[in-house]
Formats: structure tokens, C-alpha cells, sequence
DNA sequence: CGATGTCTTAATGTCAACATTAGGACAAGA
DNA sequence: TCTTGTCCTAATGTTGACATTAAGACATCG
């Protein structure tokens, strides 16, 4: 009931609730389809229904809820239409980014993906956490954004990138030996050909990773929900 | 283009003054770096606060205007750099907009170009308003989003499509008989390659497209003010 | 004279009450 | 039984007041 926050940082309380009912999805608590009432949220969280609602409209904006007039807001549902739009878009953010930073990536920024990648090969080694894997592997393409620095091009994968983790969550449920294979070598591969590569394999690189990616989900999810 | 369905009539008054704040800027009431005070907006469109707050942030999400904690929302200034990226994304988004509407877009999508480019050159024929005629450029990539038919992909249009509308605007300030002389035919040039092309021209097209728009603008802008 | 601390002010951030609406329960009529 | 119209309720949409903050004015001190 009154679980009050912790503390209200210094960057509004919207975006402070807008991660925490992120979270609470990533983390299963609220799940597909699942409702998302102002009023209850406002109460768990300790603010206003103001904050909460400018809270959710990020959350929509990153495409991860859905609302609409008079409605409510509802965690969005893991079609395969939905994975084939997002993929298709996200295929094309990544071949940008990854051909941009090519030229603008500096060296720190190139060591950063090679600790990611070493992150990767220890957690494997551990077991294989199946969401932090997956954490580090947005975290990677995170980084390469970053080393692109196209403002607007992180926006574009911002308001994609919630989906993509929540569709990656769900890959590794009905795919995890193919992703555990996979993922260090493809993302060793993507870090090498940013240090020193060929532009066009380069971006035919980025693009089969995606596609990987969206075979990988839609052969887990034809057939219901 | 405006909705002609009477289905969505049923707005909040956010969209209401986002609308309005928007069509403020394109006319110029708004010029580049001016700040746009909620009260005062609030007054001035006779909704509250509340309401206002929303729809600037809706901007905010559209890379219209800018705004940090506690400091005020301001209209985007157009610097080189801004145009390169945003430029820079969009020959991303609409070489995948026009592959995927090679192959999903529908006979009356296509008919609806033509009469774009038709509307064009009648507008060319009776002297070009340039407002008018930048409009009708930017209907023509709208409609080329909706047939590509990815809801995601239309979403991170939205995302610059008035950063866009702005920066044409600018151009045809800077470089207006360039601009008259080029728009039709390049329009006439994409609809027909999206009605009968070769996919990888019509992939090169699209992207040269941008960067003719991007080089006209960059070359009337060369030290910012 | 320049640097620094405080202080004022005008804006935004936050909140809780009020208004409106969508969707379903329920009963009357054909 | 099916249809339809009404009402109810639980949610969202909207609002104005209150709290907090950033930025500049101003005076003080080194």
C-alpha cells in the first residue's frame, strides 16, 4: 500500500516513476496486457497522479504501454506483427549507428564495448543469468549509440529500446541455448569490425544481428500467447 | 493531411494545444529560440496548466522545442549540426520507408502520390507558395510512411518529421529557386520507382533524396546565428 | 575593482479536488 | 430470449493552488 519512495531524486519525480514501473514490467510483476491504474500506481510510489500519468506517457512513448482516450494504459502484448515492426526499424537505427560510429567512435569508447563483451564471456562462464545477459547486451548497443553521437538517432533507439529488451526477455524464455551460443561471438565480432572494419560489412553486420535476433524470437511465438 | 474520418474527433485538450503551439512556430509567432511560458500559453489558449504542460512535452518528444528541469521550454534553434543529424536519421527511416512500400503499398497509395506530385506542379504553375509547397513535401513522405504500413517506423518520423517541416521551411528561405526547381521531379522520380522499381535504386534514391535536402539547407547556413 | 554570497522573483514541479467519460450491470419491452 | 435504453461505477481528463527551484539583481567583502 504505502511503500513510500525512498527519496525524490533531483530529476523530477515523473521520470523516477516512469523507471520504476519499467522495471516492475521487466521484472514480471506487471505482465503483458497487464493494467496500469494512475490511481494505484500514485499511492505505491509515494506521488502525485500527475507525475504517474507524466510518467506513463514516457512509457508510451518508448512504445512499452499503450493508452488511449479515456481508456487506461495497459503493458503493451509480444505479437509477432509487433516483433517484425520493431525489428524492421531496429535493423535499420543499428546500421546507422554501427556505420557512424565507425568513423566517430573514440578508443575509451571502443574499450568500452570490449569490457562489455568480456562482461559477457565472464557471465556465461558463471552460469548465464539469462536477464543480465540480456542487460548487457542492450548495454552494448547502448554504448555503440553513444559512440555515434547522432542525437536524434538515440532518441529514435530510445523509443524502441524498451520494446527490444522486453522482446529479448521473452527470446531468451523460449530460445535460451540458441542465444547463449550466440551472443558473445556475434557481439565480438560487431566490436571488432567498429575498431577496424569495412563500412559495408559493417553494416551488413549490424543488420543480420538484428535479424538473428528476430528469427531467433519468431520461431518461439508463432502460435499463442 | 487532416484526418477526414469523424471517428477521432474525441481529443484531449493536450493534442488540442499541442496542435496549436506547433502551427505557432511553423508561422514564425514562435521564432527559433523564443520561450514558450506555460502560463502564459495556458492563458492565451484558455486551457490549464495541466493541459499545456502536456502538449509541450509532446513537442518536446517531436524535437520541436527543448526544455530541462526547472528551465523553461524553448523553440529549437536550426544549427548545422541539428541538420546533419536530423538529416542524417531521416535518410535511414525513409530508405526503409520506401523498400517496405516497394512491396506493401496499396494501388490507391500509389494514386495518392501521383496526385501529390499533381498538386505540386499546380502549385509550381501558379506562382509556388513555398509554405504551401513544403507542406505538400512533407504530405508526400507521410504518405509513403503510411503505406510502408510499420507502426514504428511511422512513430520515429513523427519524431522529426517536424524538425523536418522546420528545416524545409528554412531552406526554401535560403535556397528557394534550388527547391522549385528540384521538387517535383525528384517526388515524380520516387513515385515512380515505388510503383515499379528496382529495390536498390529505389533504396539509393530515397537516400539521395535526403542528402539533396540536407546540402541545400547546409549551403544557405554555413555559420549559425 | 572584481569576486562572492544572499536575496528576490518569476518561472516550473507537484499535488489533491473536481469534471467527464467508457464500459458494464440491470431491467423493461418486443 | 434478444434487444435496447438507463443508470452506475470506476477509471481517466482537467483544473487551480501550493511548493520548489534556477537565474539574475544587489550589496558586501577581499
Amino acid at each position: 500500500m504505502s511503500s513510500a519512495l525512498p527519496k525524490a531524486a533531483r530529476r523530477g519525480l515523473a521520470d523516477e516513476a516512469a523507471d520504476l514501473v519499467r522495471a516492475a514490467i521487466f521484472s514480471g510483476h506487471f505482465p503483458p496486457g497487464a493494467p496500469l491504474r494512475e490511481v494505484e500506481l500514485a499511492e505505491r510510489l509515494g506521488v502525485s497522479r500527475g507525475s504517474v500519468r507524466e510518467g506513463l506517457a514516457q512509457l508510451e512513448h518508448e512504445g512499452l504501454v499503450r493508452g488511449g482516450w479515456h481508456r487506461g494504459t495497459t503493458v503493451i502484448r509480444v505479437t509477432a506483427e509487433d516483433a517484425q515492426e520493431v525489428y524492421a526499424l531496429r535493423a535499420a537505427l543499428d546500421r546507422l549507428a554501427a556505420t557512424t560510429a565507425r568513423r566517430a567512435a573514440t578508443a575509451e569508447q571502443l574499450s568500452a564495448l570490449d569490457r562489455l563483451v568480456a562482461e559477457m564471456t565472464a557471465e556465461i562462464a558463471e552460469g548465464g543469468d539469462a536477464p543480465r545477459l540480456v542487460a548487457l547486451d542492450i548495454a552494448f548497443h547502448d554504448q555503440i549509440y553513444a559512440a555515434a553521437g547522432n542525437g536524434r538517432l538515440t532518441s529514435a533507439w530510445k523509443a524502441i529500446r524498451s520494446q527490444v529488451h522486453l522482446f529479448q526477455l521473452r527470446r531468451v524464455d523460449v530460445a535460451y541455448d540458441h542465444y547463449r551460443a550466440r551472443v558473445v561471438d556475434e557481439h565480438r565480432e560487431l566490436a571488432a569490425l567498429l575498431r577496424s572494419g569495412d563500412i559495408r560489412t559493417l553494416a551488413r553486420r549490424a543488420e543480420k544481428h538484428v535479424e538473428s535476433a528476430r528469427r531467433s524470437l519468431l520461431a518461439g511465438l508463432p502460435t499463442a500467447p
